[in-house]
DNA sequence: TTCCAGGGGTAGA
DNA sequence: TCTACCCATGGA
């Protein structure tokens, strides 16, 4: 076994990360509240597996990876754990517009900003798009079916798996996907996949800072199976927050909470947060409707319950 | 049984 | 740019 410690830019709350959104509920990811452990399976460059066990330092994270990592591998993990934790994000910018609006006073305190990532943006793609138009135990249960179906099996543990590279995606078939369940977004999935295992999708490169939001969206949107919400969505991933990810959620509390229940679109959402400027995402995502000091993504993990 | 979900693609206006 | 319609599947 490998430890590694990783410091995080302050301030940082481990579980304000994990419970960011939805995504600490799918596969590979395992997230144990009482103990507050994190688990996941990673496949690395060397075609190895490992798992890695995370859990909450004051200000940072603690990495226990099995099995033991070489010194080259050590990196890769560290550098992978960064990336999906945000541990080097800085989000003064948006604290210092949050503490002056009482419905987002609570986000410096609990250090909500960071919005939980997979290691690889072909990861975040196909669990976005396995949201879309279905409920989210569909959404639990499909990505499983990926994961279990496709996802490389870790040495000496048959029941773990990582999450698929595209290349495994890629060589299956529309007819096997429809078996799994997926409907409709089977040939988008094989599409996306074979995209991205030949090339023609560059998703990494969409990580590139120096590139406009704009640029990116359209990229994104040019991906099969990627619309409006599932392009702001994976923006928001990117660190990117000025479009927001509109689904029935999102209509249904903006409604609500700003149009006095008046029925609204995808425009009116994002025109209620328009003075949040390039922060109007996580203004939306961590907006305290109920004036409970509970964003909504708490309020669903509540209705869920 | 009917409706609809953390929507997307397409055609037609 | 906006709207209407279709898309598979399972849960409510």
């Amino acid at each position: 076994m490998s430890v590694l410690v990783l410091p995080a830019y302050s301030p940082f709350q481990f579980r304000s990360v994990i419970r960011s959104h939805g995504w600490y509920q799918l596969a590979p990811f395992e997230w144990d509240e009482a103990s507050g452990v994190f688990r996941t399976v990673e496949r690395l460059n060397s075609g190895r597996g490992v798992t890695l066990k995370i859990t909450g330092q004051p200000e940072g994270v603690a990495v226990a990876a099995r099995p033991k990592l070489t010194r080259h591998e050590e990196q890769e993990v560290a550098a992978k754990v960064t990336w999906m934790f945000g541990l080097d994000a800085d989000f003064a910018e948006f604290y210092a517009l949050a503490d002056a609006e009482p419905r987002l006073a609570h986000c410096r305190k609990n250090a909500y900003g960071r919005l939980l990532r997979s290691s690889s943006l072909f990861d975040d793609a196909v669990k976005v798009m396995m949201t879309t138009n279905i409920q989210w135990s569909g959404t639990k249960r499909l990505v499983s079916a990926l994961v279990d179906y496709f996802g490389e099996p870790l040495p000496g543990d048959g029941t773990r798996r990582a999450f698929p590279a595209a290349g495994r995606i890629a060589r299956s078939r529309e007819s096997t996907l429809r078996k799994m369940g997926l409907g409709y977004r089977a040939p988008y999935l094989l599409k996306l996949a074979r995209g991205v295992a030949s090339g023609q999708y560059d998703l990494e490169a969409l990580k590139d800072e120096a590139r406009s939001t704009e640029e990116v969206r359209r990229d994104l949107l040019a991906l099969p199976g990627i619309g409006p919400y599932a392009a702001a969505t994976l923006l928001g991933i990117l660190g990117r927050y000025d479009y927001i990810g509109v689904d029935t959620e999102a209509v249904s509390a903006v409604s609500q909470g700003f149009y006095g229940g008046e029925p609204i679109g995808e425009k009116d959402v994002n025109a209620a947060f328009a003075r949040w400027g390039r922060y109007k995402a996580l203004a939306y995502w961590f907006w305290d409707f109920s004036g409970q000091q509970q964003s909504p993504m708490e309020a669903w993990e509540a209705k869920q319950a």
